[in-house]
DNA sequence: AACCAGGACGTGA
DNA sequence: TCACGTCATGGT
């Protein structure tokens, strides 16, 4: 049992030490080989991550806009979809901000549908690739992400916490439910209030910023998906003292 | 057959 | 700020 009085990095720990690393974006390898569907292995619905434990991706430019891409696909839909519009995405050779520009709209509309809203998500990925060929290659501020049409709270904090390295903890829907089920929180809490809580409570790390998010996200998957949400939920034993 | 998924936007209090 | 309707396919 831990001995810290930090219940949000306590969480952390028993969540780790249940899960392990995750393993989350980015998805391809843009250097060789592709992505081998027989190595993803099941992992409560979802798909096995990638690359557990590695924090230093993604390296090369078309990761990290991968990575961008990803974020917007998924955004109220499951990764598992989101993940099948990407690999589509990839089959045309796309998975570039340039060449993606030049794929026309009903072809994208049309790679991207299985991920739901793809006609608005059809323009928010235009607007993010533009966005992000302005940069020339600078890391975004998060007030200029957000301006980004297709680009709100969670996702810019997604895309500078797993695509940019940078401290931004991730706040989701999950968060929300699991910590005010355990009581730490209020059901109605703000995004940013709830993302305070996690930064001002956990070291700046980007290696613990990046697993708490996904390991929030599989605990969530496990015990939060149908209502009354939390009801097997182990945690308020473990965390207890 | 409902309910939910790694949300965001536009509108009107 | 905050609440609400809207966007849409797919899995369970």
């Amino acid at each position: 049992m831990s001995k810290s009085k930090n219940i949000i990095l306590r969480i952390y720990r028993e969540l780790f030490n249940q899960y392990g690393p995750q393993g989350w974006w980015p998805l391809l390898n843009h250097e060789k080989i592709m992505v081998d569907k027989s190595d993803l292995m099941e992992k409560s619905g979802s798909l096995r991550g990638y690359h557990p434990g590695n924090y230093d991706l993604p390296l090369e430019r078309n990761q990290v806009y991968e990575v961008i891409l990803g974020t917007i696909l998924t955004q109220n839909t499951s990764w598992l979809q989101a993940e099948k519009a990407l690999l589509n995405l990839d089959e045309l050779n796309v998975i570039n901000p340039e060449k993606f520009l030049e794929l026309d709209l009903e072809t994208l509309k049309k790679q991207i549908k299985c991920a739901g809203f793809f006609n608005q998500k059809a323009i928010y990925l235009r607007e993010v690739t533009k966005f992000f060929i302005s940069l020339n290659g600078q890391i975004p501020r998060r007030k200029d992400l957000i301006t980004v049409k297709g680009v709100g709270n969670e996702t810019a904090d997604s895309i500078l916490l797993y695509a940019y390295k940078k401290p931004e903890f991730v706040v989701d829907a999950y968060t929300k439910r699991i910590f005010s089920h355990l009581g730490i929180v209020k059901e109605n809490v703000n995004y940013r209030s709830l993302k305070e809580l996690f930064e001002s409570n956990l070291p700046k790390d980007v290696a613990i910023y990046n697993e708490y998010h996904a390991l929030i996200v599989e605990h969530a998957k496990r015990y939060y998906q149908k209502n009354p949400y939390g009801k097997d939920d182990p945690l308020p034993q473990m965390i207890k003292y």
